[in-house]
DNA sequence: ATTGTATATCGTAAATATACGATTGATATT
DNA sequence: AATATCAATCGTATATTTACGATATACAAT
């Protein structure tokens, strides 16, 4: 790339781009998934669980604390995670909203 | 990378991180709308509209395509988008499924 | 036939993402 | 105090993505 683009489009094109970003890995899908499933789990269980090297699942972990996806929490030595449900009915907001939105555009479809 | 470990997780999360990562940039979202909103746009119209150069656009374009949410068809010298909306259920039906099941897997959420 | 126009493709540069091993830091155990 | 364990971070290699200009191709208009 020169630069990226991505200023000169609008805010809510931007936030639903980096909202799939986030998911557009399916180790991060993995990961909220086992988290969802768990209620909370230690850094150790989703590595055990992931095909992935401890340092490369702290890394999608760290994306996802970043989107706020997800909360940690350190419990001695272990690092405990959970799904943040507020960012993540955010997320399930932001994209229905597009698809809906996106249809009512067209009124020919469906 | 090493090499990419995509393969090793399952075909749902490798098929809602592709869905995720082709809408993963406003352009493509910026895109999908302005087809949207015309009902069916010749490229030229898309290029004029983006803040992007003409053979970026057509990237983005050929992105689309490539994920058949949306269908290309020549028109003399033209070419004409529209949105394929069997695609686009299909995406929309995989987010929301994404979305539901994950919370219902964890009981205590809402 | 020549020229113009629209768009896809090619080549390339640079940014970003993904993955791993090694190291570090912090706590827990002995 | 010495050692073990867990997880974050660092350094690095490589792959992928994004962007553009230049070029090629195909049709339209003159």
């Amino acid at each position: 790339m020169a630069a990226t683009r991505k200023e000169e489009f609008n805010k809510k094109e931007n936030e639903l781009a980096d909202f799939a970003r986030v998911i557009s890995h399916p180790a991060r899908i993995a990961i909220l998934k086992e988290i969802a499933r768990r209620e909370e789990c230690i850094c150790g269980e989703i590595v055990e669980v992931l095909p992935l090297a401890q340092s490369t699942v702290s890394q999608h972990l760290k994306e996802l604390l970043k989107a706020e996806l997800i909360t940690g929490t350190v419990d001695g030595v272990k690092s405990c995670y959970c799904i943040n449900w507020k960012t993540f009915e955010k997320f399930e907001k932001t994209f229905t909203e597009f698809f809906v939105r996106t249809k009512v555009q067209n009124p020919n479809c469906c």
